[in-house]
DNA sequence: TAGATTGTTAATCGATTAACAATC
DNA sequence: TAGATTGTTAATCGATTAACAATC
């Protein structure tokens, strides 16, 4: 893989910039699945959720893809963003913690369509490793670096339970996973140039409970 | 319910903050189980993996914690945090749509012992019906206004089909459910008061991507 | 040309951070 | 008292928003 120039690259994207990107990429793809050639920012604001001055804010970060006074081609905004993203190319990923989560998540036909492909299914558990979930045989974790050596992996999933969830993570380091999506209920340590993200079911139902308490507060008796 | 007076009251939480305090009381209660009495804001910062200005920042908003020079009793903290964020009391919860990812969530212990109650899991296929989750009947989804009436029910969890999601949030709203958390991948609208919360696993991986691809284009060839 | 809509500017708002006075 | 650590201040940083000139 090449070095971009300076010219073409690191046009630095604001981190909540990125984040939404990928609520863009899934409107524009309900606008075309729906027959749509063109849209305005406004339109597109309003199927992604947000307003549109934050909208056309965020598309100029990506550079001048739209028409003035027309709006933006829905399939030609897609492709760029799809392209800056990164999800034009195939992203594989490994599963490690096949319980209730984990099949749901190996069943889960979003990432597939959205260019991640799950080339395997990992669980220290030796009963778990006769099963076959979404049509993908599960493995022995120690498997793990030599799936990762073949496939060229580098984003992990972790969906084990919490206490060994930093074993797994330090593992997946080991042999070169640079990116986690931890579903585990657990804070992890990773070296400098790893990313996390963190999924936690019951971190947001507690934000809406916080929310859901001061509403109560202050309707009438 | 009794409203507040304004003096205990409405002491504005930044959301930024409110997002972090379920980080604290999980640290917290790691601490607690662990035996430790007392802890300073950098012990605890590592913990929820935050650093302690941010902490102590944000604990700020809750009142004075702490004692100076000595630091904070795990205990009446977690207590406090817990209070704020409204987890001493019990929250009944519906979830819809039972499929994988509904039975993982049904199944999820982290639920129940953040003071969340499942209290009904529903879905629309006759053919599930028959089935029990987690101890949990599945009932059908006109049973919706009842349960949340008899349950009390203000938080209601979406894990169905994009293509229902929609429908099954006008029914919760219209019943008085004020609090959803999202996990259908659609943008859903709902009048002025009720809250959403989406949890999205392809938009997480995606800013993955986004990270790793630029991570691969600065790397040496 | 007239109307529509983008891309950008500048103002505002909110979040983070470092530093340190207060105080145990 | 001396050392430790909180709670708060003020500076900085990043995100949002409204407004509008550019331009199709």
């Amino acid at each position: 893989m090449t070095a971009r120039t300076s010219a073409e690259s690191t046009r630095d994207i604001p981190e909540a910039t990125v984040a939404r990107l990928p609520v863009y990429l899934r409107a524009l793809t309900t606008l075309s699945e729906s027959g749509t050639i063109t849209c305005s920012s406004e339109d597109l604001a309003q199927a992604a959720g947000v307003n549109s001055a934050k909208l056309r804010k965020d598309l100029s970060y990506l550079g001048s893809y739209g028409t003035r006074g027309v709006g933006y081609d829905v399939d030609y905004l897609r492709y760029q963003i799809a392209r800056e993203i990164g999800v034009t190319q195939d992203w594989p990923v490994v599963i490690v913690g096949i319980g209730n989560l984990g099949h749901a998540l190996a069943n889960y036909s979003g990432f597939r369509s959205r260019g991640f492909r799950v080339v395997a299914l990992l669980d220290a558990d030796p009963t778990r490793h006769d099963e076959v979930v979404a049509g993908i045989d599960v493995r022995p974790f120690d498997d793990l670096e030599q799936i990762v050596r073949e496939n060229g992996v580098a984003i992990g999933v972790i969906a084990t339970p919490a206490i060994a969830a930093q074993d797994v993570a330090d593992r997946m380091v080991a042999c070169g996973i640079s990116s986690i999506l931890n579903f585990a209920a657990t804070v992890l340590s990773v070296p400098a140039g790893v990313d996390v993200r963190k999924v936690d079911l019951s971190i947001e139902l507690q934000i809406l409970a916080y929310h859901e308490q001061r509403k109560a507060q202050v309707e009438p008796a």
